[in-house]
DNA sequence: TAAAACGTAAGT
DNA sequence: ACTTACGTTTTA
């Protein structure tokens, strides 16, 4: 199918197509062999680079990518722990999966050294350059078509752009191929692994957790976790008779039923769009003859709230339209970010792009509105306008204009991998017909909310895609022609609608910055996919999958069921390696006398929020508002659906604390979290799921000095086990045998059916213990307290705030045993049925020769001059 | 469809 | 020569 998707001839011919399979295609089965092609095999270390068909433009075998030994994954250790580290001979296993270590998957994998370009016959030079557009043309780069490896500047054909993989290092799409309206013929491009269906893989996961999502979500309940709901029924954690009046609120349905299907039907949605589209391309196609390369639109789409398919397709269609006429083209662009492209086909990625979620920007916004509103279905429409109205109102405030302006040429320069969601997205930018996101967004009537935070994140996110697109983009523009006045719709959406309109305001102040300012800014924002979503969602969905769409006429194609969900592998950006700017370039093309610090001083004075209006100042403003001073607690309690953006997001600012509370956090997405954040200190988890909490039984976070586990679901004595219990499988020098909590201080486990054996554990691994809240948890009793409080523990000097209220089975005798503790200051006894008053005020008398206590609440014991 | 298996490219 | 592990095929 892949074949007659395409426009080439070629591929029509049956028979051919065969033999150019690519390597990666299905198919001839000389067992294993013919993972290696021929050609590869033949074009080994010496260089001879890729031998393409004679005949065949496409279709030449492709060199095998490896390590790029710099990232975060390759310079860690073998966990040993996952598939296939057991696998591992060095780890006692069999040897036969020869995989790396799912924690060292490379992130950027780039080209052999031993490849070459394909014309001349030499390496790649960049080295040797500082221009940027040099450095790029001198640099290999290799086709995902063809597979052709060349130096731009060996090419002849000039004039035809190359599309810029930005998901892969050294990768692009020829000018030939792409000039050829090859698009996509190629299952995938080079890459790596990261595949889906590698164990451990987030893409997994991520669909997963998706999927299950959505299930949760036509069924409803919104609570915190749509996902959960299987989980939950499985694990009945509280007995609502337990809890006291007041619960946690989250337990609290939050939720309204979401509607009903917003993803299972999209498939179909998609396909039918893109039944409206085939048509709606061409004919673009026709009117703008050539575009090599047409903003992609990256999708997240089969993961939400998508809406009927009626109410879609009308609307959809317009905005399609109107996109298309503007592609930008981005022409030879140096950006290697990374990310594995996925193997689709044309006909999928043209329905990844139809499909409704254009852009994960888009995804974005609409789960921040979701949350905000639901209301203004109707007045989508309108508000779009309105909208645009008030992107290019504001895009014409002189100040954004200027440093826009200022940074774009900056931003150009900047070809530096860079990392996070910004970087990347920027190049191009999903139009992002947000008149289609608003459509999705509704459909989740429930969801309350969505923490501001995790909103500004997105918001912030999406801005700096935005802003750095325009930066990079800007020389391209295109088609002015459609600009503004259509463009309306792409907007992102935003929230007129949540608090007090600040938030919507900050968003709608964004949509302008990028879609306002010019027209070829959509294009800017398809690709403002953030590479971690492309990691996470599915290929089809990236933006390279889809925008190939070349105007290049093509037969309609079979279509294909979507695989929509296959994702492949994915690769992680890594961070900037730059160190952000120390001056503020203006537009004059000199600095602001301000240093950095001298804004960070200011900036620190600003709330979350409005350092997200910040970072959409321009490119310098949005690196030094993601310091991560500034982002020193990361609040994304509630927070329904936590995206991949929000996770890059996470990683860019490198909290202390972070407050995952009552999220639906898939244990992937919290593994993929802990392992990027050296620096946690504090996890705030409660309400989640033992699922999603059961990460930390495998990710390393020695540091964590607060842990909430409160009301985990699922969470009892055998799970406390594994968070707690050293390594099990340590070989020698291998492993830790400590456990991977030893230096938790503030452990929070109220509300689980944890026993004394769990708290053994607790003594026996967490000597730094001081802070131990264990109320609402009915299975502790005095002899737990004497557990904690007993001669030789080390629990029993260092714990100073011991919460056991609304713990029913606790009596008088426990304050007898929390005489023996030496550090004790403040012993939460509230609602403790068998607890009487006057043991309190005994307790309060005895201790008193020691140390003064004081009942500042009835059974709330404090001591006196310490900390509350 | 996911997981396992495997030939061999790439690196040391 | 040896190890690692990519990218595919095969198996479950």
């Amino acid at each position: 199918m892949a074949m007659s998707l395409s426009a080439d001839d070629e591929d029509y011919d049956s028979d051919t197509a065969e033999q150019q399979r690519l390597p990666n295609r299905p198919k001839p089965k000389m067992a294993a062999s013919t993972a290696t092609t021929p050609a590869a095999t033949t074009s080994s270390s010496t260089a001879t680079a890729v031998k393409l068909p004679s005949n065949r433009t496409s279709s030449g075998a492709r060199r095998r990518r490896t390590r790029c030994r710099k990232c975060e994954a390759c310079v860690r250790t073998e966990c040993g722990e996952c598939h296939f580290c057991k696998d591992m001979k060095k780890f006692g296993g069999p040897g036969r999966m020869k995989q790396s270590c799912i924690m060292r998957q490379c992130i950027a994998p780039v080209l052999p050294h031993t490849a070459v370009c394909v014309v001349c016959g030499e390496a790649g030079k960049e080295d040797t350059l500082d221009d940027e557009d040099e450095k790029f043309n001198a640099m290999l780069m290799e086709c995902s078509i063809c597979n052709e490896i060349v130096h731009p500047n060996c090419l002849k054909v000039k004039d035809a752009a190359g599309v810029v993989n930005d998901e892969l290092p050294n990768c692009w799409e020829c000018p030939k191929c792409n000039y050829a309206g090859k698009t996509g013929k190629q299952k995938r491009g080079p890459g790596f692994k990261y595949a889906s269906n590698l164990p451990g893989s987030l893409l997994r996961e991520q669909k997963a957790g998706r999927d299950g999502r959505e299930e949760g979500d036509q069924t409803s309940t919104g609570a915190p976790s749509i996902k959960r709901k299987s989980e939950r029924e499985e694990t009945p954690r509280l007995k609502t008779e337990d809890l006291p009046s007041r619960l946690p609120p989250l337990l609290t349905p939050s939720g309204l039923p979401r509607p009903r299907s917003e993803v299972p039907n999209f498939l179909r949605k998609k396909r039918k769009l893109f039944d409206d589209d085939e048509e709606e391309e061409e004919a673009s196609a026709k009117k703008k003859p050539k575009k090599p390369w047409r903003p992609e639109e990256p999708l997240i789409p089969k993961l939400s709230h998508m809406k009927t398919e009626e109410e879609e397709d009308n609307s959809d269609e317009e905005e399609e339209r109107q996109e298309k006429r503007e592609p930008p083209r981005r022409s030879f662009k140096k950006d290697y970010s990374t990310v594995r492209k996925e193997e689709e086909h044309e006909e999928e990625r043209r329905e990844e792009r139809d499909s409704p979620f254009r852009s994960l920007k888009e995804f974005n916004i609409l789960r921040k509105e979701e949350d905000q509103e639901e209301e203004k279905e109707e007045d989508d429409d309108d508000e779009e306008e309105e909208e645009s109205n008030g992107k290019r109102g504001r895009d014409s405030s002189p100040a954004l204009k200027n440093h826009s302006l200022s940074l774009e040429s900056d931003a150009s320069r900047c070809s530096s991998p860079r990392a996070g969601p910004s970087s990347e997205g920027s190049e191009t930018q999903e139009k992002a017909p947000r008149a289609r996101a608003r459509r999705h967004r509704r459909k989740p009537p429930n969801r309350q909310l969505s923490a501001e935070l995790s909103k500004q994140l997105n918001m912030e996110i999406r801005r700096t895609e935005h802003s750095l697109a325009n930066e990079n983009q800007q020389p391209l523009k295109s088609e002015p022609e459609d600009s503004e006045n259509e463009e309306p719709k792409r907007g992102l959406r935003n929230g007129t609608t949540g608090n007090g309109g600040g938030g919507g305001g900050v968003e709608r102040g964004a949509g302008g910055e990028g879609g306002g300012e010019r027209p070829h800014l959509r294009a800017r924002e398809m690709n403002g996919t953030s590479w971690e979503l492309r990691h996470f969602y599915p290929p089809q969905i990236t933006p390279l999958g889809l925008n190939r769409s070349s105007p290049t006429v093509r037969p309609l194609p079979a279509r294909s069921p979507p695989k929509c969900v296959q994702m492949e592998r994915h690769v992680i950006r890594p961070p900037p390696i730059c160190p952000p700017p120390d001056r503020l370039p203006l537009a004059d093309g000199r600095n602001h006398i301000a240093p950095r610090e001298a804004w960070l001083a200011i900036f620190s004075h600003l709330s979350h929020r409005e350092l997200c209006v910040c970072m959409r100042v321009c490119r310098t403003w949005n690196r030094w508002c993601c310091d991560k001073r500034l982002w020193t607690r990361i609040d994304l309690k509630r927070c329904k659906s936590i995206t991949p953006l929000m996770l890059s997001g996470i990683i860019r600012r490198q909290p202390i604390t972070l407050d995952l509370s009552w999220t639906n956090i898939s244990k992937k997405q919290l593994s993929w979290l802990i392992n990027r954040l050296p620096g946690l200190r504090v996890l705030l988890l409660s309400g989640c799921s033992w699922v999603a909490v059961s990460a930390l039984c495998t990710s390393s976070c020695p540091l964590l000095r607060t842990l909430d586990l409160q009301w985990v679901e699922g969470l009892k004595d055998p799970q406390m086990r594994d968070l707690l219990s050293p390594p099990t499988d340590n070989r020698p020098g291998q492993m830790d045998t400590r456990s991977k909590l030893r230096n938790v201080t503030d452990l929070r486990l109220a509300g689980l059916d944890v026993t004394d054996s769990s708290l053994r554990l607790i003594i026996k691994n967490m000597p730094l213990l001081s802070r131990l809240d264990l109320s609402y948890c009915n299975h502790i009793n005095d002899q737990s307290v004497n557990l904690l409080t007993a001669a030789g523990t080390t629990t029993r000097d260092s714990l100073t705030d011991v919460n056991l209220s609304v713990c029913n089975r606790v009596t008088d005798q426990s304050l007898s045993y929390f005489k023996r503790c030496g550090s004790i200051c403040r012993i939460d006894l509230r609602f403790c049925k068998q607890v009487s008053r006057q043991a309190c005020e005994r307790f309060i008398a005895e201790m008193s020769v020691i140390v003064p206590f004081k009942l500042q609440e009835d059974k709330l014991l404090q001591k006196l001059h310490s900390t509350p």
